[in-house]
DNA sequence: GATTTGTCATAGGTAAAAATTATCATAGCA
DNA sequence: TGCTATGATAATTTTTACCTATGACAAATC
């Protein structure tokens, strides 16, 4: 390893540009003696003879024009990489890895992206959908930045910020349009589809009815919001989704979606991150973001 | 400009590959605090995080990550310019630029080559051939590093070393062999071919025979010795060449090669180079070398 | 839930590095 | 032979980097 310092590259730059010690000292901003200094250990730390001094001029020897090329490069490399920082810190530049559970991720995404990359061309998000648990360990492990997931996580080593509230939403084939809203007692009596295990959504379902996860249940667990509505479409039972699938979901079935009386079921979406991340200020823009983005979806459900 | 410093990227090199201060700081043989502080710096320095410092774990940020490869390319770098450096020591390695007048070069460049490239491959021998004073100008000036002339050169700025000294021989038509060799006030009646204006070995035979260079005369001078021999074999005059010529020059025509009587006219050929020059060692080496391929060239003449 | 442990940050003093000013040495020039 | 230009060297000061000791804090352990 050798003892070169970025100060004598930057000295002897200058020197090998302007062949004359005053002036590139000058140039440096410093005083002669120390450019000579300089310059003196950097050919004892190479071992060879950059400058041929003679009474009035300074010439590169063979080996100093050969390296002179490298240490500009060196130099640039350098400066480039101020620069680069400068850059992006700018316009919430930069990869930003963001999980989102799949209850929400389907309705929220098409409008997420679209806003991101219009308004912040220079992120580069990187999406990963899955399940609360894998989230969580992601996060834990470094592997994300942040996760949009319901709330609360109760992790003391996450930040946790609300982004909207939303209600869960009864679906039932379009036939019962006019029958009266069940309630959570009469749920329990119905054939409810739910999502299969590792869902949050499937957790807040069951628990709005009280039932216990663990029962074993006569069940028919669909690995989407599509496939439940699709399945309640055909008639085979009901199921819950929240307000944000609604718009999305309820489109092309023929079934029928009613908001249960208060107290309503709702579940409480957020974005959480590590507290020790230092992106804080991104996180929090991009969590207004997703807040405003989400609020039509909202209002039409 | 940044300030960031070669320190400051060999302990954010060390530190985003073993993510531990502690250890970091040990493998660059400092104390912990002492790399926390040069981190902070850097991050300072260029106004990012690079790391993102939990309570067990030390990790890259993304933009950490962005420029963790780039540092390490200019550390690379860096110490390939030491590397190069030490390489370049041996051998005799690197660049010379070496100038020869053309009544020693033909004779002696096959054999200096050839030795040259044999013994020290890692040499980048740049030849010129042209005349003393043109090899003057272009020593004083930096384009070449050294050249072999006759001496003296009498510059001050000058170092001169002596190769070899060797005699002029009279170069006669093959009929003349048995003639009596002339002396040089009789050669300055006969028909003497030269060298043209410039070749300092004109100049020297025209001393030798106490002819003033600037008189007019009958001449008919070549440009190179290999003409003038020819000249001589097709009848038309004698001249003088310097021994080191004369295996070369009289295999192929019909001519007499006779010495002079004492005192022989005689010149002193040598190698000279700017004295502020750092490359002295190998230039002695050289020149040694010179030494020692010339001889065989000036024993058969 | 109090304590210990692991880990990074900070502070104060010291050592090392680099800068400054002043001065010297030397070669080219008048 | 002194004069000028230019780089090297010396002595001193300023700046930078480092070390030891200690603090803060979260995770792990008792």
């Amino acid at each position: 390893m050798t003892n070169l310092t970025l100060r004598q590259l930057r000295y002897f730059d200058a020197l090998s540009r302007l062949g004359h010690f005053g002036r590139a000292a000058e140039s440096c901003s410093i005083s002669q003696p120390a450019l000579s200094v300089q310059i003196k250990e950097m050919e004892e730390n190479l071992g060879v003879p950059l400058f041929e001094r003679s009474a009035r001029q300074v010439r590169l020897t063979a080996f100093g024009e050969e390296i002179a090329e490298r240490v500009r490069d060196i130099l640039r490399s350098v400066d480039d990489l101020g620069d680069f920082a400068r850059s992006s810190q700018q316009d919430l530049a930069g990869r930003l890895r963001l999980g989102i559970i799949p209850t929400i991720a389907p309705y929220l995404l098409p409008k997420l992206i679209g806003h991101l990359t219009h308004e912040y061309p220079r992120m580069d998000l990187q999406l990963r959908e899955t399940q609360t648990s894998k989230l969580i360990r992601e996060l834990s492990e470094g592997r994300l930045d942040a996760a949009i997931l319901a709330l609360p996580v109760s992790e003391p080593a996450f930040v946790e910020v609300e982004l909207f509230d939303e209600a869960f939403v009864l679906v039932r084939p379009a036939e019962d349009d006019d029958k009266p809203v069940p309630d959570s007692r009469s749920l329990r009596e119905m054939r409810l589809l739910l999502l299969e295990e590792g869902h949050c959504f499937r957790d807040q379902a069951l628990s709005f009815c009280n039932i216990q996860s663990a029962l074993p249940r006569e069940s028919l667990d669909g690995s989407s919001l599509t496939t439940l509505v699709q399945m309640v479409g055909a008639g085979i039972g009901v199921t819950l989704i929240p307000e944000i699938a609604v718009p999305v979901e309820t489109r092309s079935a023929s079934v029928s979606v009613a908001h249960f009386a208060a107290p309503q079921p709702m579940r409480k979406v957020g974005m959480v991150w590590r507290r020790s991340t230092p992106m804080t200020d991104r996180l929090l823009q991009v969590s207004d973001v997703v807040r405003k983005v989400a609020q039509p979806a909202l209002l039409q459900g």
